[in-house]
RNA sequence: GCCGGUGUGGCGAAAUGGCAGACGCAACGGACUUAAAAUCCGUUGGGGAGCAAUCCCCGUGCGGGUUCGAGUCCCGCCACCGGCACCA
């Protein structure tokens, strides 16, 4: 085995000793305003991780990705001139921990403590430059106190759809204040699984099946708390439009939140007074509309059905209720229903049409019904064809494409007073007539749905809510934080009541009034805790004015709305986490606590380190590579570098072994450009290095060096900035004088890839301080221009042949010394030149 | 099905429309060594011609196009990865 081996360097002793003196001395320990020596004339940089769950399995190599990367920016700005805040902090709260207290009996805050404790040491081992006195932790009540205030700001707010924000209920006039408050309550179906005696996470269920167990799990309604995300829906999508987001999460979250634009048509059901209202992105094809389609748990199926068709119809939604989401979606080749019997009235014409009830209409969605239009609109077309129900055309595709099952954009035809409209004009027209007419008009659904924010767990923020009469209200401010109550027994309580209702004391609040049971989901803490990181022991704000002002705000100079200036993760949280921290964050906003309305200015994500086999790693493929390890023989500083040098950082690449020990090579070559080994094995300054003049070659590949690795971690390219200081190695390394004023820039550019060994070498050399606090250096452009420039002469795009020019000749020179070229001239011989194009300090191309 | 991303040597990769393969790994050759490891120096996309220095042809998933010139831009495909998935 290679654990006798020599190490290359002694980066064992170098990376405890530098590790300890960055916490003794503080060194990356951030000022806020108002702090003694806080210095009012830097520029802020605030670079934030996605915090970590800490799970009991550590970390693993792919957490550091992203970690290296900031800890790269970070330490590279602080030397910029930066007030850099780079902090982390503990999303410990989720079920796991509570699992696991379920198995052991073990309290959850005891094991994420101990998790906790681990993850840290981990963290400090690869010598991150955190800001550990900012330290957040999701489950302190100093921390989950403000989550449950935030929550009562939620509670106590409503959506003004006129000013179109977040008001204090005491702007609302009208009488129902609980139905438009922003956190309220409704009657929601939750995962219930009776085998288990307990109700399920969304996580928890696989294919419509416990996860543990393979159980059957089913949908059964009950009293939740949901938050009215779905009134920022318009807000979510438009305020994307300003952030330096890749556009693809910016896409899936547009995705996500689904806008779409369309009409609510009302249609009279036959013989009765009741009308079924439907929404459509379509109204242009009204007049081709065949039946109508209810969702089976529509509220008027009851209502409608005819006697005969009675049974049929409670057989149907028996059926459906029983299908799990899956069957629901996946067998959608099969169309199933079953018509109510009843009869619809189509507004703009008066035909009588038929009314179905169909599993392929979802309840959530729009109205829970639809208006079919079998001609142009795929499924209905299905549906149709299955139950052989009319087809007909109402648009009229453009060239000569079928107009049967034509879902695009064409003329209306058959139509009535929209014949001959273009579709964006007919539907324009529809909505008119819809209005003018009492039957409906335009409107706007979404996708998104508002947030189930209550769960039936113990290890989860209690609600700040007590309950008297059937009625809920807040719990003072001054009663916060709520703590969850001390349990021995965490265990489901059989019925889909929560753990937390089995601690009597703790849920009796008074003669009259009890808690709430329901705790927050985990989303719930990670939604604000880059806000505390600014201000993380704030007893009487969750964060101060100052410090959100500071570490949050809009540079006054630029159009960009302000926020954290680089936010780096996996794209695993592209929609859920960054939708619900941007939601609370506008909520926040709109009160009045926020000075900028998005919290992440600039993300970037990570992409997946995969196991060395080249497939995601996982304990049961026994591909996971443990990053204590790697750091054992390679030491932290090889580990960070390798982490970026092997490839962009959005990609996914995997791992390899032999790359670190490449890295690891270039390390030691760096040390040996400053130290060399004695015939005893002692470690001295190297002979090679003594005060000289760099000479020409050398300066070039010195500046060439400060400018690349200085615009590669602006531009996060840090695999080719490792590249660059390579190059820089291996040109120094055949110096046998060695300039040391040189080394002092390389250890200046290396250091936030390298921290560990370039401050050890920095001492060596008997520099002053250190290098992290040494100013960022400056290339000189002037070092980088060549007297002679190297010409490529390409004949008709090929290359032929090379020419050495002077720097400042001209064109008609240049193209005098390519023609006069020995290769040039034989392959133009004999032919006619058509075209000569001469691009200054690149290259000729003779075209003949 | 829809949306997004990726596709370059044996491998990880690099290249403002201008010398494809920088840098690293692996492999091979050499130096040092009794030997090995480590280290240092060199070679390394494929094919062909030549004793040689050299020279020629092909080559960035596939097929077209624009351009003096395309890995890069445009059009049409294919494969893999990720997301959404009866959202009316």
């Amino acid at each position: 085995m290679s654990t006798e081996r020599r190490k290359p360097y002694p980066f064992d002793r170098i990376e405890a000793k530098w590790q300890h003196h960055w916490d003794t001395h503080s060194t990356f320990h951030a000022l806020n305003p108002g702090h003694p020596g806080f210095d009012p004339t830097k520029p802020k940089y605030f670079v934030l991780d996605m915090f970590p769950y800490p799970s009991g399995s550590g970390l693993h190599v792919g957490h550091p990705e992203g970690y290296t990367a900031t800890d790269i920016l970070a330490r590279f700005k602080r030397m910029c001139g930066f007030n850099v805040l780079h902090p982390m902090g503990w999303d410990a709260f989720g079920l796991p921990a509570e699992q696991y207290a379920i198995k052991t009996g073990q309290h959850p805050a005891v094991t994420t403590a101990h998790n906790i404790d681990n993850f840290r040491a981990q963290l400090k081992r690869i010598g991150f430059a955190y800001d550990w006195q900012r330290e957040v932790n999701t489950t302190d009540p100093g921390y989950f106190r403000w989550t449950q205030w935030i929550f009562l700001q939620l509670y106590h707010s409503w959506f003004n759809p006129v000013t179109k924000r977040a008001e204090p209920l005491s702007t609302y006039a009208g009488d129902d204040a609980d139905g438009v408050r922003l956190a309220y309550v409704a009657e929601v179906p939750v995962n219930w699984c009776s085998a288990l005696g307990t109700v399920l996470a969304n996580e928890e269920v696989i294919d419509g099946k416990s996860e543990v167990g393979g159980h059957s799990v089913e949908r059964r309604p009950m009293r939740q708390w949901m938050l009215r995300i779905t009134t920022y829906a318009d807000r979510l999508i438009a305020e994307l439009d300003g952030l330096d987001w890749p556009e693809s999460i910016k896409l899936l979250q547009r995705n996500w939140i689904g806008r779409s634009e369309g009409a609510e048509v009302s249609f009279a059901i036959e013989g009765t007074s009741h009308r079924v209202r439907v929404f459509t992105t379509r109204p242009d094809t009204l007049f081709g509309a065949t039946y109508l389609v209810l969702a089976p748990e529509h509220s008027l199926v009851e209502t409608i059905t005819h006697a005969s068709q009675r049974a049929a119809v409670h057989a149907y939604q028996d059926a459906c209720r029983s299908k799990s989401d899956l069957e629901r979606t996946d067998l959608a080749k099969d169309k199933s229903g079953v018509p109510t019997g009843a009869f619809a009235l189509n507004p703009v014409n008066g035909e009588r049409i038929p009314v179905w009830i169909a599993d392929y209409v979802l309840t959530g969605y729009g109205t829970g019904a639809i208006m079919a239009v079998p001609g142009h609109d795929t499924r209905d077309h299905e549906f149709a064809v299955q139950f052989d129900l009319p087809v007909r055309q109402v648009v009229q595709p453009p060239g000569d494409e079928a107009w049967q099952g034509f879902t695009g954009h064409g003329t209306a035809v058959y139509s009535g007073f929209l014949n001959g409209l273009s579709t964006l004009d007919a539907k324009r027209e529809m909505n008119r007539w819809l209005h003018a007419n009492d039957h409906g008009k335009g409107t706007v659904q979404y996708k998104l749905r508002d947030w189930l924010f209550s769960r039936q767990r113990y290890w989860g923020e209690p609600f700040p809510i007590i309950w008297e009469n059937g009625h809920h209200q807040g719990i003072p401010e001054s009663e916060l934080p709520l703590l969850p109550p001390v349990m021995e027994d965490f265990k489901p309580t059989g019925t889909p009541e929560p753990p937390l209702s089995k601690a009597k004391d703790w849920v009796r609040y008074s003669e009259t009034a009890h808690r709430e049971t329901n705790t927050m989901p985990q989303w719930a803490g990670s939604c604000w805790y880059y806000l505390r990181y600014c201000d993380p022991s704030n007893t009487n704000r969750f964060i101060s004015h100052e410090a959100e002002r500071y570490w949050m705000g809009a540079d006054s100079t630029s159009p960009k709305p302000g926020g954290v200036d680089l936010y780096v993760g996996g794209t695993e949280h592209a929609v859920l986490h960054l939708l619900y921290a941007r939601f609370w964050h506008k909520v926040l906003f709109d009160l009045g606590h926020l000075s900028t309305p998005e919290p992440f200015q600039k993300l970037v994500n990570q992409g997946i380190i995969l196991g060395e086999d080249g497939v995601k790693m996982s304990k049961s493929r026994g591909n996971v590579v443990n990053p204590d390890e790697v750091i054992a023989e390679f030491g932290a500083d090889a580990f960070r570098c390798y982490e970026m040098f092997m490839g962009p950082l959005e990609q996914m690449k995997p791992w390899s072994t032999a790359g670190v020990e490449g890295v690891s090579r270039f390390l030691a070559r760096v040390w040996r450009l400053v130290m060399e080994e004695t015939q005893t094995g002692e470690w001295v300054r190297s002979a090679a290095l003594c005060d000289v003049e760099l000479d020409k070659a050398q300066r070039k590949v010195l500046h060439a060096t400060i400018k690349k690795v200085s615009e590669d971690i602006e531009a996060l390219s840090f695999n080719t900035a490792i590249s660059q200081m390579m190059i820089f190695v291996n040109a120094f390394t055949s110096a046998s004088q060695r300039p040391v004023s040189a080394i002092r820039t390389l250890l200046q550019v290396l250091n936030p890839f390298a921290p560990h060994l370039t401050e050890e070498l920095w001492q060596l050399i008997g520099a002053e301080g250190t290098v992290a606090d040494q100013p960022w250096p400056v290339f000189d452009p002037a070092a980088l221009i060549e007297d002679e420039l190297e010409l490529v002469v390409q004949i008709n795009g090929k290359l032929r042949d090379k020419l050495t020019v002077n720097r400042d000749a001209t064109s008609q020179e240049i193209e005098a010394a390519a023609l006069a070229s020995p290769r040039a001239q034989e392959w133009t011989a004999g032919k006619t030149i058509r075209k000569i194009v001469v691009v200054p300090g690149k290259l000729v191309n003779i075209v003949v």
